[in-house]
DNA sequence: AACGGACTCGCACGCCGTACGAGTCTCGTC
DNA sequence: GACGAGACTCGTACGGCGTGCGAGTCCGTT
């Protein structure tokens, strides 16, 4: 029978006894690292030396970078939590997770590019999965739609959060606040999208608006959208006088208006 | 007044005689060489062996990697059409565009880590968007919602084509196929989800589905679910008598169900 | 012929991940 | 107490990386 990839979650861990460098030590340093100076600051010499050991040392507990920043990645997982969806019901418990993993990621910005480059299989990964499904279960999914529900619900936030954190990675390197920052932004998207007018006017009206909020508003329609149509479909395949339309989630009389 | 950030498409281009390097060239082999080796794989040294030229050559007529990284990320936008929703009608129109995004982004697996880490503001990028805006104003939206509306399209798309990209990572560089191939994916994810039988039995029902199709359908499910929340949400902005519940999106009475 | 700007490129610097092998420390067994 | 076997540390070295610099070449203009 064909073994599974190798990773850091499918190895067994070395043998050990309790030593001056740990693996738990190793991935906490590291994410305090990455925290404070960003992911091109974490190198494996620079994390031996915050360590203050040699920075080949680290190899002995940690295959390579690559299983290092899998295990770093499960450690923002962990800090996501998501409610009992017994107790708030399914649609809060969805929405303060992707609000919490919009928050985790956004508190360790370089988070999201790892995640959108290696599938999570952590046990704090897994964990998160596992109850977002009961949540699921709970609205009244079944079978595969469980998963495809928590795979969409997993997409938006992560894909709605990357631009969030690209834009403050601008704005970080650039060392202006304030007003200057406002204005800064704002020219550059001006010149970006000066060849369509539209995108100019309305982008105007974001000059007197906090941008935090902006992207919180923005943030949270497409959340209430996905949810909501999450719900719609819920409703339309539990109404048995619609079942004619079954196999296309919307149809062309939807499409009309 | 404030100089906006200093990016490629805000700089002035250098005067120029036509020369042996172009940017053009530049850009078009580096697609090549993404496209056939990967992202690891793009250095300036090897760029310029492929060019024919020496490395530091690329440099004058580019800033610096992050600015090649740029103009071959707006390359990519460049692929996918965006049909004129006044034609198809809105939802098939960003239906499309979803669906080549997505496509365009499985094509050049690297793309999709380069486009979470930076913002796109290339001609391309804004031209799709542009175009974006036109659709979602087609359905019925308006200010700033176009944005709100455009970005959750565009969010839902990257965050779900990220993890297949991963994942056909792994799969690549294992370089398994067919039996083989499923057999070891399933094992994997049937390690990692160990402690949660649900997951597991659940994904039992995968191991004689076709990966791709099932990726299709997933895709599929999310993209079907926000379009219909964003139909929703209009049809609830536009009906008189549910205006009181207009503050927020989603009601009290909504979330028993 | 002389100039100046457009363009090319070899060299060097300071980083990087990590393979390797020699070294040390700690324990279980005799 | 001796000693062997692992567990663990780490200095060195290799082949790569992005790119700053300055010398060099080409070519249109005067």
């Amino acid at each position: 029978m064909q073994q599974p990839f190798d990773s850091v979650w499918t190895r067994e861990p070395r043998a050990s006894r309790s030593s001056t460098l740990s693996r738990e030590q190793i991935v906490r340093t590291a994410v305090e690292l990455l925290d404070a100076e960003g992911v091109d600051a974490l190198s494996m010499r620079r994390l031996g030396a915050k360590l203050g050991s040699g920075a080949t040392s680290i190899y002995w507990h940690v295959a390579h970078k690559d299983e290092l920043l899998e295990l770093v990645m499960d450690e923002v997982y962990g800090e996501i939590t998501l409610p009992d969806p017994a107790v708030v019901g399914w649609q809060d418990a969805v929405t303060v997770f992707a609000y919490g993993l919009r928050d985790a990621l956004r508190k360790h910005p370089w988070a999201a590019s790892l995640l959108s480059t290696r599938p999570s299989l952590g046990p704090n990964a897994m964990r998160l999965l596992a109850r977002m499904t009961t949540a699921f279960e709970q609205a009244g999914f079944t079978g595969l739609e469980l998963d495809y529900a928590s795979a969409a619900l997993l997409s938006y936030v992560l894909g709605a959060t990357a631009p969030e954190i690209a834009w403050q990675a601008v704005i970080d390197r650039s060392g202006l606040d304030g007003e200057e920052l406002v204005t800064a932004v704002h020219e550059t998207v001006r010149r970006a999208a000066r060849d369509h007018p539209g995108l100019v006017s309305r982008h105007e009206q974001y000059r007197d608006l906090d941008m935090d909020v902006t992207r919180a508003i923005s943030f949270d329609f497409g959340l209430t959208c996905l949810i909501g149509g999450m719900k719609a479909r819920l409703a339309r395949d539990a109404a048995p006088f619609t079942e004619a339309h079954d196999a296309a989630p919307f149809t062309d009389a939807d499409r009309e208006q």
